[in-house]
This record gives C-alpha cells, sequence and structure tokens, in this order.
DNA sequence: TCTCGCCACTTGTATAGACAACTTCGGCGG
DNA sequence: CCGCCGAAGTTGTCTATACAAGTGGCGAGA
C-alpha cells in the first residue's frame, strides 16, 4: 500500500478516509472483509496511529466501517429497511414483506411529564402521562425503537395494554379518528437506550421520526421512532383537499 | 465551573459533552453564546485540550455548537425546520426565518427521459422532458439542490423561465391545482455534483426528498431535494381526510 | 485618517506514548 | 474432554507537545 502523499492540501485524517471508501467503492474491501489494523495502517500509510484511528473512528460513524473492540476493523453491511411516513402498522408492513414480526414491551408506565414531553403535549411541567417503550424485531434483528409519550385524557386504559398483542396502532384505531399528524425526520446518534436496543455500535446513527397526532386539535401522543443505520427510506403518500389551490 | 469526576464510568469526553448540552439546556448558554475557549475549558474542567477538543468537535458536527478557527466556539442557532412534506416555498420558508435567499440555476434543458425517469413520470424511455437542476442558498450557505424533471406537457414554457427570479413552486402554482403528490425520505451519500454543490465531504450524507405531482391522475414533475444532513430537519404535518378511520 | 503589519488568541491538525477494555485463541490442568 | 487462564492483538481513551491556520485588534507609519 502506497504512503499517503503529505504534500496535499487536504488534512491527512481525510486522505486516510478518502483513501479507505476509495478501497472500498473500488472493490478492493467488499463488505464484510476486514480491514487492515490501526497498526498495520500506521506503517502502511506512514502516519501516526491517532491519524489512522480518527479516520476510521469517523468512517465508523458514518456508516462506511463497523468496529469492534479487541477484535477488529470491518466494511459495513448494507441493510436495506423500508419503513413507511404514512400511518400503518409496523406489523403489517413486516408481514408485507413475508417475515415474522416480534416485539418486546421495555418500559409501560405512567409518568410525569418533562418540560420537554409537556411542551410537546401541550400539557403542565410533571402532569402525569404514560410512556411506553417497545422494541420491535423483524426475523429476530431488531428494526425499530417505538418511545411514546400519551396524554392519558385520550387513552386512560393504555397502561392495561398488552401491546405484545395489539400493537400500538391497533389501540389507537380503536379509540377513533385522529385529526392530524405532524412528522420531524432526523438523523441522530441515538442515546444508550436505544442504541442497546437495536445492538448498534457507539457512534452508529439513527434516522428518527417523531410523530405527534392529534385529535380535536389536541395532542394525544407523541412517538419517537428510531430505525438503524442511515440506510433505509421512508416513503408517504398525501392526498391534498380543493383547498390546495397552490402545489410546486 | 466544577472540575469533571473523573470517577465516572462514561469517558471523559462523553462527560465533557453531556457537561456542556446540560449547560445549554439550562440556559446558561443561549443561542449564540459564546462558549469558553478550549484552554478555559481546559483549565475549568481538568481535562487535557486535546478531550475538550474532541468534545466541542463532535458538539459541533451534531449542530450544538459552531466553531469558527481563529474566532471561537457559540451555541448554535436552531436547526432551521423545513416543513418539506408539506409543499411550500423554500424562498418564503427562508425569508419566514429572516434569512437571504439565492439561487443559481446549474442546468435547464430538454432531453431524453431515462428509463428511471421515464418510469417516475409514466412517459415513454426515451420522450422528451424537461430537466432543471437549482442550488439554493440561504445567507449564502447551500442549503437545497433541487433537481427536477418535468413532463413537458404540464408545462411548456418551462424552459423559458428565469428561475433565478420565479422559483418552481410560484411556476407551478400559477399552472392550476395539483391533486396529489407523493414524498420518499432517505438518507444517502450525494453524488459528486451534488456534493459539490452542498459542499459536502466524501463520507457526508444527505437527507434526500423524492416529491411526485400529479395533476388529473397523472404525474407532473418529479423532484429530488438533497439537503446537508447534519444542517438540516425536514418536517411534515398531514391532515387527514374523513376516511382515515385508523390512525397510531 | 487610513492602511499595513504585527501580535495575541483561537481553533485545527499531527504525533508519540501510555494505559484501559475487549476479543480471540491456544495451552495447561483438571 | 472440558474449563480456566493468560498472552497477544485489537480498538478506545487520555495526555502532552508542537505547529499550522485563521481572526481580531492595536499601533506605527504614510
Amino acid at each position: 500500500m502506497a504512503a499517503i502523499r503529505r504534500h496535499e492540501t487536504a488534512p491527512l485524517y481525510r486522505q486516510v478516509k478518502d483513501h479507505i471508501v476509495g478501497r472500498i467503492l473500488a472493490g478492493d474491501w467488499p463488505e464484510g472483509e476486514r480491514l487492515p489494523s490501526e497498526n498495520e495502517l500506521t506503517r502502511a500509510l506512514g502516519v501516526s496511529r491517532m491519524t489512522a484511528h480518527r479516520a476510521l473512528r469517523e468512517l465508523s460513524v458514518e456508516g462506511w466501517l463497523t468496529r469492534v473492540q479487541g477484535d477488529g476493523t470491518y466494511v459495513a453491511e448494507v441493510k436495506p429497511q423500508s419503513a413507511l411516513l404514512e400511518i400503518r402498522d409496523i406489523r403489517d408492513e413486516i408481514a408485507e414483506r413475508g417475515h415474522a414480526h416480534a416485539c418486546r414491551v421495555v418500559r409501560l408506565a405512567r409518568q410525569g411529564a418533562t418540560p420537554e414531553v409537556a411542551r410537546a403535549l401541550s400539557l403542565a411541567p410533571g402532569a402525569p402521562v404514560f410512556h411506553s417503550l417497545v422494541l420491535h424485531r423483524e426475523d429476530g434483528t431488531p428494526v425499530q425503537v417505538e418511545e411514546r409519550h400519551v396524554n392519558p385524557a385520550f387513552a386512560p386504559g393504555y397502561l392495561d395494554q398488552d401491546f405484545t398483542c395489539t400493537t400500538t396502532f391497533e389501540y389507537f384505531a380503536g379509540l377513533g379518528p385522529m385529526d392530524a399528524a405532524e412528522h420531524v425526520v432526523e438523523a441522530e446518534l441515538p442515546g444508550p437506550v436505544v442504541r442497546e436496543l437495536l445492538g448498534l455500535g457507539p457512534g452508529e446513527p439513527c434516522l428518527l421520526v417523531i410523530r405527534r397526532t392529534w385529535s380535536n386539535g389536541l395532542v394525544v401522543s407523541r412517538a419517537r421512532l428510531s430505525y438503524p443505520g442511515s440506510r433505509y427510506r421512508i416513503a408517504g403518500r398525501q392526498d391534498y383537499l380543493s383547498n390546495m389551490e397552490t402545489s410546486q
């Protein structure tokens, strides 16, 4: 392996990153391939270990590599995931793909609303809300962490539900129609709990969908849906009323 | 400022990150506030400058901070929330935030539909379509690359428009109402053109919104809107018709 | 008054060395 | 054969040091 050219204008760690991505794209290191260790890269590229380490760490955060402490560095697998921004039952989605759906209720409790939750639900801080945390699996592999805060006024029996049988979707469907929904989609680094549940490495990003639903103009619940990996899709379709006179 | 507790299990740089985020959330450091320099943090928290630097750098990547070499570190302005799934004019959005909008038409031409474009627009492969590529800037920084394929039957004068004055939104709004829209949101690594236009690094991801709009049941246009993933959030709000009897 | 250059300060990068945490594997004793 | 232990190798973190690069302000000189 040729040494990195030092006279380049770009910083060294970036040259190392580009070099590695180039090798991956060129097919030298296929998916799942084990990369040379930091010490080997250090020798081969003529940079310090810290520089090689920074390059590898950032590539790991960006989803190119998977690193296992004590083991090694591997080219990340691509995992095609598909989820709908349209409101659907995740169990149906998984069933539609011919896979097995399983879920685990990690937490189901009443608690006082934190300021952030209170603002999201338009309640007073400290007001009682229901909180649930459910992990959904597809053929055994975690695909979604669903964290939900619910306005108790709309769902008094929420805590008595067995969400391993009935999904939250089915439950809310039975409560009556919702007026509106709001979605926020963003990429983020998950907290330790979500990271643990999804089995992600430290630094692996999540796509996060935050959905609030309204009934009679009041917020019923806010769900934070965390999906593993950066390679997944959200699709949605929306039909417009006649009052939508402007379109792009 | 109290020194970071060394006996904590979490790594030091993470404790520093948590400390800083805590101060921001507590309101000690409001938006735009200048933070202590790395050297001051080093002394105040009792960690090395490299550790403080790593914490600050990661928080900058995560959008909490804005760093200017030679100047200082500042609490980042709130990420602009784009109500993208709702169909709006990007110029209005930017104006609403009190910033300056500018755009550059990179390409505006007629071309034959590739198989992919033809399928998206429900046309025959090779049929003539209009193609436009526009870069939108907010206060000088690139915020969106808008690539669009248009069915010429609905927009015969498309190529004669000056989209630096009239946004594509305004143009389509003048053509009449649209029936429906479809959105696909995904994260992807941009191609070289989009990467160049948005000023992204080689491994930096984009948030990509693909929108198709219909009129009289036929596809009018397909837009691929690329946003720099680290700098933007996408929000959408959706109101439901009465036939939405099920909701989550 | 204006301009240029210097200086202090800030962030960005690079290195060497050290230790911690973890995995894998092989050997050794039961 | 099984299980435990330790060695070797790997990644993760932390430090100290040095220099590069960029910003802002201040003062000297035109």
